[in-house]
Formats: structure tokens, sequence, C-alpha cells
DNA sequence: GATGAATGAGGTTTCATTCAT
DNA sequence: TATGAATGAAACCTCATTCAT
């Protein structure tokens, strides 16, 4: 992968299709192609995400396109590449900056994503299903995005097993597996659950439960 | 939804592109086009997914396929169709024919989705997508699909909540909802939890431990 | 032409593919054909009519329309060979019954074929499209059904021109063309005349002065 | 009508089909299809005109006529639309400069539609049918381009009923209406007339003594 | 930097037509 | 007689992609 436009360093600044670095004009029109391809992503099925359509929406043209990335893919992925470094930190804050001893911390961290896929969802869905059907791209921005809290969960369940707080056979690995696809699963589902009759409030509120049962065993440890 | 090839209706003869009654040997090409799209969702990302693809795996030919689907969605479509009406069953009795006052039925539960999505989860993840990007058939399927484990939750927690097993506030619906949710969700992604070293077992048990604590309240209730 | 679906002759009675000649249950199945083709012509624009149309309209196959006619055309002039021999011979009869003595003939003969095209107009159109891009079948039909007019007005004329009534170096054929295309064309787009404001009255009052003043040289060769 | 492609204002310069305006390469390659367009109105039958055979009679391809034309009919409207400003002024100033006091004017009339017909028929043979089967864009320029034509003649009608000439009973619209269509539809059919022993002078001077009869009352106003 | 312009490629869709039943 | 069924062929249409300006 030599193609300039397709570098994800995060402190390398974007290239144009000659590997120039691009301009002030360039980085506008390059953050006007990104913004079309967003509002692509959230409008229409991705089967009918097009260079067109992207380059039109951008009121530009497709060779314009072409000069900043390679296919669509690629503009998909600096979207989501975009959205990781701050994005999963803030995630993993959730997590770590909470007062795990009180009560509330399960239920931010459960706000917190309905309201990360409130603003990010349509992107990430599309981001799930490639790394389901084994892009390795998405598969690596996915993992950088909620890894801090892949991991932060885990060690949570490893302490609350080490104090005896939840079961000893429980698997820490296990534990944070479940519960990060919970939290981005449910929040990414969730309009279709409202029109079922479900609140946010509600989901929150039990993913919050779950959360405190699984990885604080339900405050019996203090017992 | 006039086209007699859309027609989902489970009692009815499956109609060609004319409205007439297909035949035998209709029956067996349509079969051979179900077929040919079931292999084509699993082998190749779903925006390949197209017409001439399906036919040339069924041995046939476009014009062919257009006698039977209007489109390469209601092929898929009637694959998801075939699978509601047993598997929709099969999954529900995971829930409601399973021994809940001992400790196996989570287990049962979350194995028995596992299986399911082993064998049918690239189905199911598309017509996820389609369902998330507001396709309303698909939508219907899904809800057809997994109601009935869904309301078997429902009905659980509603009784646990009764004998006071879990909280008063909990909401019924909501633990449905997430469990449901994570049920399908993880069974989805096991293969990349594998990847990373969350073995299927472990997947399985965390479900299970999961479920009990939010539907059966760990047990407390007979404190 | 040795196909037996095409043959025109009138006293033989309809064949199918195979030659035999049709029995009962064939010729309303013909039958069938014929009208779902009359629809088809005057409902959608003839670019667009095509045997699986026809055959639909039928409620049949295109497998059947086979049998009976070789293709669309075909159907199409069978049509009008129905038409032909009736219709030209009503048409003749506006201009050889009427008595040019009085005045009346010129207004039942612009009536008249305003009445025939009222009818049969769309069917007719179709067969003036194809006779002018050089279909011959279409344009010996034509022919037929207007040539018993075409002569009765070269008569008409010739009369007019040895009785001194009108010119003498008026061309009767000249005449009886003209006359004949103003009818049978004035008919024909009588529904864009009247979305224009001029009355299908109006328009026979005018064809029938234009006509008088042309073969009967208004009247003056009695002066 | 949104499509930058069918834009048909006079003085607009023609888009392509992302809206832009077409540069001087683009603008050659829209005339060369334009000129593709009338040879094949002008060879094939009207069924068989299509945007393959139009693409390689202009020496390009399919998806080069799809940037100036949203389909077939489009462009055949531009070739119209190209002819209706000139042509229409011209077809007016054959009723409007001719000195109707003398003899000729009539016979210049119908020379000049036997002439404009001679080299444009086929085009408006194709317009004429495309409006006969309710397309409205056709019929407004068909409406444009006879428009002059007609007011022009229900002029003179008016005059020649005002001073007596023709009778009073007479309709100015309905005489404009039935001479306009016979001007366009006996020079539309010239080349049968023809083919059938009818000369274009013999038209021609019929046609002149048509007009003369109904329009000047062949001079007896003076009387 | 941006984009007019062109086009090969390929999927979509419909149709005419045939054949065995 | 009628038609299920299949399909080659061909038009339609859009897209990705390139290149010269």
């Amino acid at each position: 992968m030599s193609d300039p436009r397709t570098e994800l360093a995060a402190d390398e600044a974007p290239r144009a299709a000659d590997g120039r670095v691009a301009g002030r004009r360039g980085q506008a029109t390059r953050q006007r192609l990104l913004t079309a391809t967003r509002t692509a992503v959230a409008d229409s099925p991705y089967r009918d995400l097009t260079v067109v359509d992207i380059s039109r929406r951008a009121d530009t043209s497709p060779a314009t396109f072409y000069q900043y990335f390679p296919d669509v893919e690629a503009a998909v992925l600096a979207l989501i590449d975009e959205l990781t470094d701050a994005g999963g930190r803030q995630l993993r804050a959730l997590v770590t900056d909470a007062a795990w001893e009180s009560g509330d911390a399960a239920a931010g961290l459960s706000q917190g994503f309905l309201a990360f896929f409130a603003e990010h969802g349509e992107l990430l869905r599309v981001a799930d299903l490639a790394a389901l059907e084994g892009d390795d791209r998405f598969r690596q921005l996915r993992t950088r995005l909620f890894n801090g809290v892949f991991l932060a969960l885990k060690d949570l369940a490893h302490e609350a097993r080490a104090v005896g707080a939840i079961d000893a056979s429980a698997s820490p690995g296990g534990i944070a597996s479940v519960l990060t696809t919970m939290l981005t699963q449910v929040s990414s589902h969730r309009r279709g659950f409202e029109s079922w009759g479900v609140s946010a409030d509600e989901l929150a509120a039990t993913m919050a439960a779950v959360i405190d049962a699984t990885v604080r065993g339900d405050g019996r440890a203090s017992l």
C-alpha cells in the first residue's frame, strides 16, 4: 500500500494522488468530500454508496475525488480514522474516569455509548459490516476505537474476580467482549427498539444493570 | 406489493413473474437460485451480491432469475422467510422449554444462539444491515424470527420482578431487548472474538451468566 | 411469405402456426389476442407494443401468441385487415351514395370520417406511420381502405371539371389526394384541435366547405 | 424537468449530465450526437431508434450519449428545438410576407411547406406520432413550430369573412386548423402520392387552389 | 488544484423466441 | 391447444477510472 492517499498515520498531513502535501484549498476540498461521504452513508443504503454520488454531494467531480482517495472505502476509512483517536479516548474515559465504587459509572457508560452512536451510528454500522465481511482495514480501526473500553472492562472484571465480587470461573476477556458488544449493538439498534416501544432510558438502565451485575457482582462483593 | 414474485404468505405456492403457479421444474429452478443466493451471500461482500453472480452459481441465466424474483433482495428475503417459521420456533423453545429453576437454561440458550448463527450468520447479518438501513420487509422478518425469544425473555423478566428476584424498577421490555441483542450480536461476531483470543465457550458462559444475573437475579430471590 | 399465420385473403379461415385451420377454441383465443392488441395500441406508445404485453393483456402466454401471429406487426395488420373490407365500403359509400346535387353530401362525408377515426384512430395512426416508414404491407392495406373514397372523389372532380364547375387546369388526382389526406389527418388530429379550442363541428363544417369548394366549385357551376 | 440535459430554454447553453455547462469539446460531441440522431431517424423505423445505434453513428459510446441526453426522445426533442425558432419564423413568413391580393401567395405557401418537409419530414413525422400519443413535450414544440402559420391563416380567414369574401358562418379557427393540417400532412405524405402517380406540382397546385378558395373565397369578394 | 470529457466494463432488465409437455 | 420454462440477445444505464487541460 504505497498509495499516498491511503496513509492513515495520525501525524502525517493528508497527501494528494501525486504525493504532494495538500495545501489549504486542497484540504478544504478533501474535507468537503469527507462530509459528503458521511451524509451519503447516512442517507442511502451501503450498496448505493458510489464515487459519483459522493462527488455530486460535494459539488465537485469524480476526478477530484480520486485526487484524494483511491476508492470509496478509503474515504469511509478516513472518516472513521478521524473519529478513532478522540472517540476512542472519550469512550475509554467513560470506564476509566468513572467512580465504580459509587453506582453511577455503569449508567454513565451506557448513556455515553448511546450518545456516541446517536452521532456516529451510521458510519460505525458500515464499518461493522465491512469488518464482519473480513476487511482488515476496518477491523483494525474498530479495534482501535473500542479497544480502550474493552481493556478497561477487562481490568474491571479482573479486579472484581480478584476481590470475589464475581465468580472465580468468569472470564475477564469473555465479559469484556460480551459487554462491549452489548454496548455497541444495543446503541446501534436503538432506533429499532424505540419504534418497538422500548425507550432509550430503559435501554440505558438495563445495560447499566447488566454491567453492574456482570462486573461488580451487583455490589455483593462489599457484603 | 402486487408483484407475484414477492408474495411471502407461507401457505401459497411460489409464483413466477407472470403470476402463474410454478410447476415442478420451476420449483426446482427456484430452489437452485435460492441455494446459489445463500452461497453468494456467504462468499462475497454484500456490495458484490449480484443477479449475474447468483444466476451463474445456479447454472442458469439472469433472465431466468427474473422469472422468480424481482431483484436480489427478494431472493435474500425468501431465504430468510424459509428460515423464519421453523427457526423462530426453535429459538423460542430455547427459552420456553428450558427448566429455568435449574441452572442450565441460560447456557442452553446461549449455545443455541451460537449454533444457529454458526449456520445462518451470514444471511442474518445481511438482513440486519438492511433492517438498520430502513428496509421494512427485512425489519418485519427479523421481528418474526426473534420475537418469540424476545417475548419469552420478557415474560421471564416479568415473573422475576414479581417474585422480587430482580429490582422492582427493572423494565422487562428493556431486559428482553438488551438480552436479545446480546445473543444475536455476540453470536454474529463470534468469529471476530475467536481471532481475538476469546473462545466460543467463554462467550457462551459469559452470556449465560449475564442472562441469569439479569433475569433470575442470580438466584437471590430464594433468599 | 409462406407462413400460414400471415395469410390475409379474406375468405380463408385463419391458420395456426402448423397450418391447421383453427377450431372454435383457437378462434376465440386468436380473437382475444386481437382485442388485446387493439387495447395495447390505444393505451401505450407504439414503441412499447410487445408480444409480452399483448399476451398479458389477453391473459395468455407469449407462446400462444406465436401460435397465431409471427410477430406483433402481423397482429396489427390482421386488425386493420378486419377493418378494411367493411370499413372501405362504408367510407366509399359516404361519397357514392350521397346526393351531391344537394348540399349535404360533403358534411356527411366529413362527419363520417370523424366518426370512423373516433373509433379506429389509434390503429390507423400506427398504420400510417408504418406506411410512411416504407412498410409495404401497411401501405397496401391503407390503400385498400381509402382507395374507394379516393377514386370516388377523383370521379367527382372529373365531372366537375367536365361541366366547368372547377378550373380546367385542376388535377382530379391531386384533388382526390389532398382531400383524402385532409379527411384522414384532420380526423386523426381531432383531439389535438379540441384541446386547442376548435370543436369537431367546426372541423366538420370547414372540411365540408373545403370539399364543396374544391369539388363542386362552390356551386357556381350551376350559375 | 430538473434534468439539466432536458432544458430547452433558447438562450441557455446546453448542459451535460452533471449540470455543468459544456465546453467547446463537449459542444462538438453533443452536435455529433444530434447529427447522428437525425440520420438515424431518417434511416430506420422509429421503433428501432436506439441509444446504441445513435452512439455508433456518432462514433462514440452510449455512456457519452447519456452525458448529454437522458434518453433518445430528448435528443429528438433537441433536434426539433433547433428547428423550431428559425423554422417557425420561416414558415410564418410564407403567409405574412406574401401578397395575398395577387394570386401567388397560396402557391408559395404550398411549395414552401413541401420544401420544408422535404428537408425535415422524417423528423416531424416522429414528432407528430409522439404528439398524437400524448407526449406533451412534443405537442408543445409542434405548436411552437406551426403556430405562426396557424395564426396568420386565422387572421386571413378573419379578414376574408369581414369583407364578405367567405361565408359569414365560416370559423377562422376551423379554417386555420384544416389548412395547417392539410399543408403539413400532404407534405409529409408527398412521397406516397408520387409513388401513386400524383406529382408534387399537382399537390402544390391543388393545395393552393384549396387555400385560395377557403381563405380568399376565390376572389368573389370583389364582386 | 480542479475538472471537463470520454469510455470500457459490467450489471440490470426486458424481450423475442423456442421447445417439450 | 395451450403454456410452463428457459434463455440468447440486446438495450439500458450507471459507474469507476483516466487523461488532458
